[in-house]
RNA sequence: GCGGGCGUGGUGAAAUUGGUAAACACAGCGGACUUAAAAUCCGCCGGCCGUUAAGGCCUUGCCGGUUCAAGUCCGGCCGUCCGCACCA
């Protein structure tokens, strides 16, 4: 009778091994000698509190990779840490009285024992949290450098606030008009705020994307998207008459389609436009229409449904090539936040023009005819026409196609100095003030004589105080009674110091390199492990925190701080699927928690009352919904292991997994299985003969090939393929038990090659099986094995026999088996003969090793 | 509106150069062991026809096409999820 695996023994057993023998810590590149690097790394987490099963995903897949990297060879670092500042800290300070620090520690020391529990191969040496000063403080010089270099500034702007946080958000943290963290409708606020520079790299941010060629496709579209380059024109349309003497050269617009300029009909400025608030100064009207404007939120409903409003301004600006004029309105449609804040409309071909024209009976002509009309009978009624086709109406552009339109149009603007051929981009500079506590503080002192003074190098870091109240909403910092009076580095009068402090995003935007960087924040070191080979986090990174550190690693190349010549931080980007798991509900409408549950008589009813309870839709675990399933618990009750072969089994690890009871169990079974398996292996059989019995060749066949298509499963990111494999060996394996003594050997050989295979997802049980049938060392130090390539291939393989594309019957041939022969077998097989019965064959396709098809008539 | 993904048994899924559709697992059913249960082991498990069997027909959201051969490629629909959105 074999034994039972003990998890709850073995895993902090094995924990304890491989922190004594600290086997997981990353070599600086001297000690490192011929081996490949491999930096893995998983988005770090958010010490909200207690870890939860999306990081025991995320964590696990992170794992294999570093596990299996480790065994192939590789110089691994695999390091964690923890994006301590942001607000949640404030907010369970308010609540609980606490300091966020203490809040924030306190969660950290819990989260690091959970990770602990899960056997992770992590280089705890270089654990950071960026809460702390060692840690603020570099960010700290890097913002001055990025300073000196132009790369951060100081303006005023209209900045997203959110009126219960009390903050501001960059426009990433808007979410369909509302903070994303406080849901709450953010209003425009006029505020001066630091801004990073990150336009500078718009074109290389874009461009850039097409080299990242182990992206999530899906992801790379997205940050295209978001950054959003427009090719154009940019000309101004000079003022008949009389111009305003703020804009006497003209008014400046952008736009896509110079090719329908013969269309225009109108200029419409933004609401914002400078011209517009100019002319607000003397005309109450605009003020009134201004306001009115305001009033539609920024919602997607609110656009959506929003009516064209304009207001004619009674100004006239002059055609370009036509000798007539255009009138210049003021429409709330058009953003300042995007090109120059004015166009030109072209009804025809524009629907939101269009919109406007129609409702102000302005003039629609079209210009551009589609294919298959004809220009005596097109007209435009409600619907504008985008598409291409050949131009008309339009003097020197007529029967020019639209691209050829586009590009003579810009000429022709560019040959009359009015104006140049232009790329725009939607992507915005990134605001990082925060006018919050838990951050890190902004390195500026603001003096009446000197301006805007660097903390000078010495005074670093500018440390945040620890005795600060939550007693009323807005930062603290600011209210502070001594912090923020200091000197004035220069002149010595008094000054005051900048009490925002940056955007949490800034903290993670180069955590990575502060992790390769080392105890010594050597740069150098950390562009030896750069750029990140493997990345896993969740896509709702896919374009703030990734976006920002690609701008973060580009500002610091070009400030000189670190050698990575391509700027991109993460070479290799996965993104994984959610947990989620089933909701459930009491009659009274109340969400139930699984704990809580009892099945009685084949229903679910809450143990607690009694009651009755329906099942709900299988959601993301959430707490609010009350579906979570606490790592903790599951690991004293099956162990880590089962944890992290759970998640990963089943489905392919972008796509979301269903968390259930009954699989979680199925995943502790097979750990007992497995175990049973190197538990059964007589005492001895790593010294017996090898044997060439059939049974014995192909039961190494079976380990050769397992062993094979496991390397390619991980390779390609496919962990519930790997799983499957790994079942199927097991499988095998088993009924080699009842074999003769000739395959004891072949059973070791496999088994030692199934442990290590099994390290990667399930390490603790792979340390107990490796030492139980006698292998030196640890498994989580064991080379990968290699495979024999003689083993992969099989004397004798099935070949499918199809007549006219249905398989009927099926040969055994050699896989180097002559056409001729296969065809003649294929021919003289019984099943194939009857089907042949009567009809003329055709023509006989054979296909080595893969198919025969024989087609008749 | 624009961009993208997905759609295969009761369920999660596999089939990754166009070549045996449903591997592997979960659930279910049947059996062995047991006084009994649990655990474990063995077997069955897409649909229809066929008493059993042999076998046959159908089946990857729907319709059509290319091909000796289509889950896979092409065209057109339907459903669903995600991202962006008055970006000129």
């Amino acid at each position: 009778m074999t034994s039972r695996y003990n998890p709850q023994e073995a895993e902090p057993h094995w924990q304890s091994v491989w922190t004594e023998q600290d086997i997981f810590r990353a070599l600086p590149p001297s000690e490192a000698g011929g081996a490949p690097k491999a930096y893995i790394l998983e988005m770090f987490p958010y010490p909200s509190g207690k870890a939860h099963m999306g990081h025991v995903r995320n964590y696990s897949m992170g794992d294999v990779v570093a596990r299996y990297k480790k065994a192939k060879g590789h110089n691994v670092l695999h390091p964690m840490g923890w994006d301590a500042f942001g607000m949640p800290a404030e907010n369970a300070a308010m609540e609980r009285g606490t300091h966020p620090g203490e809040w924030t520690y306190g969660n950290i020391d819990h989260m690091r024992g959970q990770l602990k529990q899960l056997g992770l191969s992590i280089d705890w040496s270089r654990e950071l949290a960026t809460c702390n000063a060692d840690y603020y403080g570099l960010q700290q010089r890097l913002f001055l450098k990025f300073l000196e270099e132009g790369l951060a500034y100081r303006k005023s702007a209209k900045v997203n606030w959110d009126p219960v946080d009390m903050t501001v958000l960059a426009n990433e943290q808007v979410i369909d008009g509302k903070g994303w963290r406080s849901g709450a409708d953010v209003e425009q606020r006029e505020l001066t705020q630091w801004f990073f520079r990150i336009t500078d790299y718009a074109e290389s941010l874009l461009d850039d994307l097409k080299t990242l060629d182990r992206w999530p496709e899906k992801v790379r579209l997205m940050q295209e998207n978001w950054i959003g380059r427009s090719e154009g024109l940019q000309m101004r349309f000079e003022f008949d008459g009389d111009a305003p003497k703020s804009h006497e050269y003209g008014i400046e617009i952008f736009t896509t389609r110079p090719d329908t300029l013969f269309g225009a009909s109108f200029i419409a400025l933004s609401p914002d436009h400078p011209l517009t608030l100019e002319l607000a100064e003397t005309a109450a009207e605009i003020d009134t229409f201004r306001a009115e404007c305001a009033k539609i939120g920024t919602t997607e409903e609110a656009i959506e449904t929003a009516e064209k409003l304009g207001f004619d301004t009674g100004l006239r600006v002059r055609h370009p090539f036509e000798d007539r004029t255009l009138p210049v309105w003021i429409a709330n449609f058009v953003l300042m936040g995007y090109g120059t804040g004015a166009i030109f409309g072209c009804p025809a071909h524009d629907q939101r023009d269009l919109d406007f024209a129609r409702k102000y009976d302005l003039s629609v002509t079209p210009v551009v005819l589609p294919e298959g009309e004809s220009k005596h009978h097109y007209a435009i009624e409600n619907e504008a026409y985008t598409g291409p086709g050949r131009i008309y109406n339009s003097d020197f552009l007529d029967n020019l196609q639209k691209d050829a339109a586009i590009l003579a149009a810009i000429a022709r603007v560019e040959e009359m100095d009015l104006g140049r051929g232009t790329t725009e981009y939607r992507l915005r500079d990134w605001g990082v003030s925060r006018q919050r506590y838990w951050g890190c503080p902004i390195p500026i002192i603001k003096c009446e004589t000197c301006g805007i003074v660097p903390v000078p190098e010495a005074d670093l870091p500018v440390v945040l105080p620890d005795d600060v109240s939550f007693d009323v909403p807005g930062n603290p910092l600011d209210r502070h009674p001594t912090w923020k009076h200091v000197k004035c580095p220069i002149c010595g009068d008094d000054a005051i110091r900048e009490t925002d402090t940056l955007d949490t995003f800034v903290d993670s935007s180069w955590y990575f390199a502060r992790f390769a960087a080392g105890e010594h924040n050597d740069m150098s070191e950390a562009a030896y492990w750069l750029p990140v080979d493997q990345y896993v986090g969740g896509i709702e990174h896919a374009i703030l925190h990734l976006l920002y550190s690609r701008f973060f690693m580009r500002g610091m190349r070009d400030c000189g701080l670190l050698d990575l010549p391509s700027g991109e931080p993460f070479a290799g980007l996965f993104t994984q699927g959610m947990i989620t798991h089933e909701t459930y509900k009491s009659s009274d409408g109340r969400w139930v928690a699984p704990d809580e549950l009892e099945e009685r008589d084949g229903s679910l009813i809450e143990a607690a009352t009694g009651e009755p309870v329906s099942r709900g839709a299988i959601e993301k675990m959430s707490k609010s919904k009350r579906n979570t399933v606490d790592p903790t618990a599951i690991i004293e009750q099956f162990g880590a292991d089962v944890a992290r072969w759970f998640v990963l089994s089943d489905s392919p690890p972008e796509r979301d997994v269903e968390w259930t009871q009954a699989g979680a169990e199925g995943a502790a079974r097979f750990v007992q299985r497995a175990w049973a398996l190197f538990d059964a292996l007589p005492e001895g059989a790593e010294t017996t003969e090898t044997s060439d019995s059939e049974a014995a060749t192909d039961l190494r066949r079976t380990s050769h090939k397992s062993l094979a298509a496991i390397e390619k499963a991980i390779d390609e990111f496919r962990f519930n393929s790997a799983v499957a494999t790994i079942y199927e060996w097991v499988n095998r394996l088993k009924k080699a038990e009842s074999g003769g003594d000739d395959l004891v050997h072949a059973r070791h050989e496999g088994l030692a090659m199934l442990a290590v295979c099994l390290t990667p997802f399930m390490p603790h049980l792979a340390e107990s099986c490796w030492q139980r049938i006698g292998q030196t060392g640890l498994v989580s130090t064991a080379q990968w094995p290699t495979t024999d390539p003689a083993l992969l291939i099989e004397d004798l393989i099935t070949l499918p026999i199809q007549v006219n594309g249905k398989r009927r019957s099926e040969i055994k041939v050699a896989p180097d088996a002559p056409k001729p022969d296969v065809e003649a077998m294929a021919m003289a097989d019984p099943a194939v003969q009857s089907q042949l019965d009567g009809k003329s064959v055709k023509k006989v396709i054979v296909v080595p090793g893969r198919i025969v098809n024989i087609v008749v008539a």
